[in-house]
This record gives structure tokens, C-alpha cells and sequence, in this order.
DNA sequence: TATATTTGCAACCGAACAGTTGCTTATTTA
DNA sequence: TAAATAAGCAACTGTTCGGTTGCAAATATA
């Protein structure tokens, strides 16, 4: 059973509920009223998100409220800073060729 | 047969490859001669990296290599950007609650 | 031209995944 | 206390995934 972070994030469902649960806690019905799936269904994407960290969970009685745990999402922050220089040194050499077109209009 | 970009780096031997091919372009043979898997094997992680064009070929005769393409990897950043500010925000509250620490001692 | 090398494609296999249905537990409310 | 509500757990199902083996196509080399 993989269970990582970049593994959780995989499945389209599963980002949507990570979106909806930054904007506010909620608890899983209120999170599987807003999908096609069944409750059971997202009760499973939610024990996945919970499993790595990404929501904790807050009880009040019998309901429990899922909430967004931010830090958690900056190892994949973290995982793309090695070719975060090379998209950027891309548009570096672009601005390069601009530039070299632009001595040459002069 | 879903393909896009977050599973692509869900494998995490599509993300060492990711890490490989970023810093030189590779043949499929090179790159597999780096993993404990058989040739296939990479080769099919390549096909998928090239199908959501995260990967892009350049033949030479027999030999094709294949270069990291970062502006397809841009869009993983461009997802991130919505709880990006709810982590900083977060530093920013830690921040507050030290400051108070702080004025409270002073 | 015959042989070796590089690569891709197809078929198959076991494990994991996403979903469903049915049930139990715990808490709230009538 | 009895009924309703919220949530988790277990078993089952069809599909996808990652891997293997075997083979074909294209290019390079003897």
C-alpha cells in the first residue's frame, strides 16, 4: 500500500477535496455531498489525504471536521524546486533572444 | 487510461527519472542502465512522461534522446499557487504569536 | 549483405486502486 | 429510552498500474 504524498495528490477527486477543504473545514458528508461518489467513496479519499498529513481532523461530538494542513503540501513545493530555475532560466534565455533581435533592429 | 501530469509524478521512479533527464538529456537505454528494472519497464515510464510532454524526443540515427521539457512541470506550480499563501499566511501567524511571546516578556 | 544494436509494441500477470453495498459504533435528539 | 444521524470498517468487484517476456522494425557496423 504506496502512500505518499505525490501518490495522494494523483487522483482528481482527491485535489478537488484538498480545494474545498483550504477554504473551510468540513466534515464528510458535507465534503461527499458535493461529489457524484458515495459517502463511503470519499470516506476513503479522506483516510488517504489523512494518512499523509494533508488533513487533520478536529471531533466535535459526533461530527468530525477535516481541515487543510498547509505544511504538509510544501514537500511537493519543495520536490519542484530543482527545475524551478530551469523554467525560469528558460524565460532568461528567451529574454536573451528578445533582446538579441531587439540590438539588432536597432 | 488517465494521463495526466500528477500521475505522471505519482511513480517514484518517474520522478527520479524527471531528476535525471533535467540535468542532461538521456537515451532510453542510459537512463535504464541507471534503475534495477528492465529496459521496458523504463521504457514505458518514458512513453508516459512523453505522453503528457514532460519529456521530448530528439532522434539522432538509432538513437533518441529525451530532454526534460519545464514548462510542462510549471503547471504542477501553477496548482500549488492556491495554498501556497495559506502556508506562508501560516509563517506569518507563527510570527504573530512569537511577536506576542515576545511584548509579553518585554 | 549479414550481424549487432537501439528502440518500440503486444500479451500476459499479480498487486493496487477506486468504487459499491452492508454492517457496526458512537453521539445526538425526540 | 428509542429513533435518527455521523462516521468508520469489511468484503467484494471491475479497472488500472507496474512489471515481465517475447518479438518486430529501423539503423549502424563488420
Amino acid at each position: 500500500m504506496r502512500r505518499d504524498i505525490f501518490q495522494a495528490i494523483a487522483d482528481p477527486t482527491r485535489r478537488a477535496i484538498l480545494s474545498l477543504i483550504a477554504l473551510q473545514a468540513m466534515t464528510p458528508n458535507a465534503i461527499a455531498e458535493q461529489f457524484p461518489s458515495s459517502r463511503q467513496a470519499i470516506s476513503k479519499h479522506i483516510k488517504i489525504l489523512a494518512e499523509c498529513q494533508l488533513l487533520e481532523q478536529q471531533q466535535h461530538g459526533r461530527e468530525i471536521y477535516y481541515q487543510f494542513n498547509p505544511t504538509k503540501m510544501k514537500e511537493i513545493d519543495k520536490w519542484l524546486e530543482q527545475f524551478r530555475n530551469m523554467w525560469e532560466s528558460r524565460y532568461n534565455n528567451l529574454d536573451n533572444v528578445l533582446n538579441q533581435i531587439k540590438s539588432k533592429t536597432k
